[in-house]
DNA sequence: ATGCGTTCTGTGAACGCTCCCAGAATCGGG
DNA sequence: CCCGATTCTGGGAGCGTTCACAGAACGCAT
């Protein structure tokens, strides 16, 4: 017998155009809105497309015209979205608001495995999307290499070493943390600690220079410990140990507010006061902040403004204009905890 | 002039097959690794490959085979994706890994406005993708409604009502909070208000709902206060309204476990002790459950097996396979909070 | 009548690929 | 040495559009 899929053809513009007694032309025209059809033939087309169901095939129109009015977005790091980083999302958010005025089909597509990694390659390279915002990647990564193989009008959000070339949007990592690590020395501090998270990428790398620096001759390498991720529950590991070795300090820098928050309640179980015998300060300024009790001192990074301004370049590179890389301005927000 | 846009002309299987000295046909078949091939030809095909710096033009590709190898996953409510909500991560997650192992493409698509609904209806009957799974859908949703048009293979996740035809994957709601009250009733209390969330989903409804059945005759509707999202923020809100209203009140159900979170952090402002003056119960059993001080009592939905179930429906469907609608077991887990 | 500009319509030629069929080359067995 | 089966290769047809061009129809001034 015959193959079992009998998915029922769709009408085309060929159809179309013989039920409306008309030729292929006048249907694009009609189709697409433009000039040069009259008021007649317009109607015929228009009714018999209600007739016999026709919607337009993209995937044709995508081949002929070479463009697909589609942008991705690449996620590298799916858990992230899960449960500890808002800060996917309001990129996610701020990019589609742009592409979506400019009438541009955001399309997000994950890495989590391998696999994925190399499907979502070929997807870029294949000519479905136009362009590529790329969020959270790390050193040497194949899609990177994928997009500059190809040039695909691309923007990193973030700015991982050792990919020249591609233009990024980012914060000055290493700068805000050594602002907001010096406003808590400058609370009288002296013993204090970092929780330090995922030093596989620039933003982990920086934020742990940014302390050093800021902590000169009284940095003690003793008192920073180091974890893969940004998570709660690191925060909650990562000041359990750190208060094993060092029952006196008066201070920490959590790598994130979710880091943070795992580390206050760490604090107050080991039945301390924060901010009294601690002070504690984290970084992102997201969702976590105003939950802690008392709330959190931290760093605000515009995290919406990081996915508007990544999802411009890739528009401006589109339409062949220059796309500088751009480093967005951060602020200390001072709160209780600190 | 010309236009600005001179993008390089990508090589394409023609340049391969010249560069190899041999023909369309045969490049073809070693791009897709069919047999029939020489090893001299396979070894020649390969070199011009490289040589010319080809990569296969997925969209002509899938014109001819009236397919797309990627599968679309609808965000209505991308908000969420943001602070509150960690279901939606899981069901990514979820769907991913089904997709993936079967090798389609997994693209979310994010509607945040009414112009993004269009574009995405238009997107997914354009043939760029094969079938899709739609998350947090609400009644008479105008992507619901093209999915049906076009009959583009399709599943829920949740159960909207007035969509029949379409399967879709989803929990109990009702029941499992039903179980929960009914449980929390148990310790002996007798006055258990709820915090209501999101009355235009099914979700929030059936919740509810089942508060109610479990209630029987002690139901009291001024122990109901509503709000409009799943949030932390509405819960510590709604928490302190009930405590106006009721300050004797020894129990309470929030909506989700960033609502009952909230809460927690009101009844404990308000100097209550948690779970000796009042209990409290949760839902969704997330990240948020093993977060509170004591630990949340809560409902457990299996969400990233919804997301699982949910992209086999569509694979099922596009195999011509039956695609039974499926409700997923449910489970209370008992904690210190209750 | 003739010419010219405008509006409207039809059609061939792509876009880059896969599918299929015809035919060439190769090989082993009678 | 021929024949049939098998392996391999080339190229026409077609997927559903858009685009460019040619020509038809029409009005209006010459």
């Amino acid at each position: 017998m015959e193959s079992t899929r009998t998915r029922i053809r769709r009408a085309t513009i060929n159809d179309v155009a013989s039920a409306a007694g008309l030729s292929r032309g006048t249907v694009s025209r009609v189709v697409n809105g433009e000039r040069y059809v009259s008021e007649d033939a317009k109607l015929a087309v228009e009714e018999a497309i209600l007739r016999v169901g026709y919607v337009r095939n993209s995937v044709a129109r995508n081949l002929v015209r070479q463009e697909s009015g589609a942008i991705g977005l690449i996620i590298h790091e799916p858990h992230s979205l899960l449960f500890e980083d808002p800060n996917i999302g309001s990129i996610l958010l701020g990019a589609n608001a742009v592409l979506s005025a400019a009438d541009y089909q955001l399309v997000s597509l994950i890495i989590d495995s391998e696999r994925d990694s190399r499907r979502v390659a070929d997807y870029l390279q294949g000519g479905l999307v136009d362009g590529a915002v790329i969020v959270s990647a790390r050193a040497s990564d194949p899609i990177a290499l994928a997009v500059k193989n190809l040039g695909v009008p691309a923007a990193f959000v973030g700015h991982p070493p050792g990919i020249p070339d591609i233009p990024y949007v980012a914060i000055d990592n290493a700068a805000a943390a050594e602002a907001i690590t010096a406003r808590l020395l400058g609370t009288g501090r002296t013993r204090v600690a970092m929780i330090a998270c995922a030093l596989d990428r620039d933003s982990g790398q920086d934020r742990l220079a940014g302390f050093k620096a800021a902590m000169g001759d009284l940095f003690d390498p003793g008192l920073v410990v180091e974890y893969p991720l940004y998570t709660y529950g690191f925060g909650l590991e990562g000041m359990q140990e750190l208060l094993r070795r060092r029952p006196d300090l008066d201070g920490v820098f959590a790598a994130s507010d979710a880091v943070a928050a795992g580390a206050m309640t760490a604090l107050q179980e080991s039945g301390r006061q924060v901010p009294e015998d601690v002070g504690i300060v984290g970084f992102d300024d997201s969702s976590w902040a105003l939950r802690c009790r008392p709330q959190l001192s931290t760093v605000r990074q515009p995290a919406d403004l990081l996915g508007k301004r990544a999802a411009e370049l890739v528009l401006a590179q589109i339409r062949g204009l220059p796309s500088p890389a751009e480093v967005l301005e951060t602020s200390v927000m001072w709160r209780g905890s600190a």
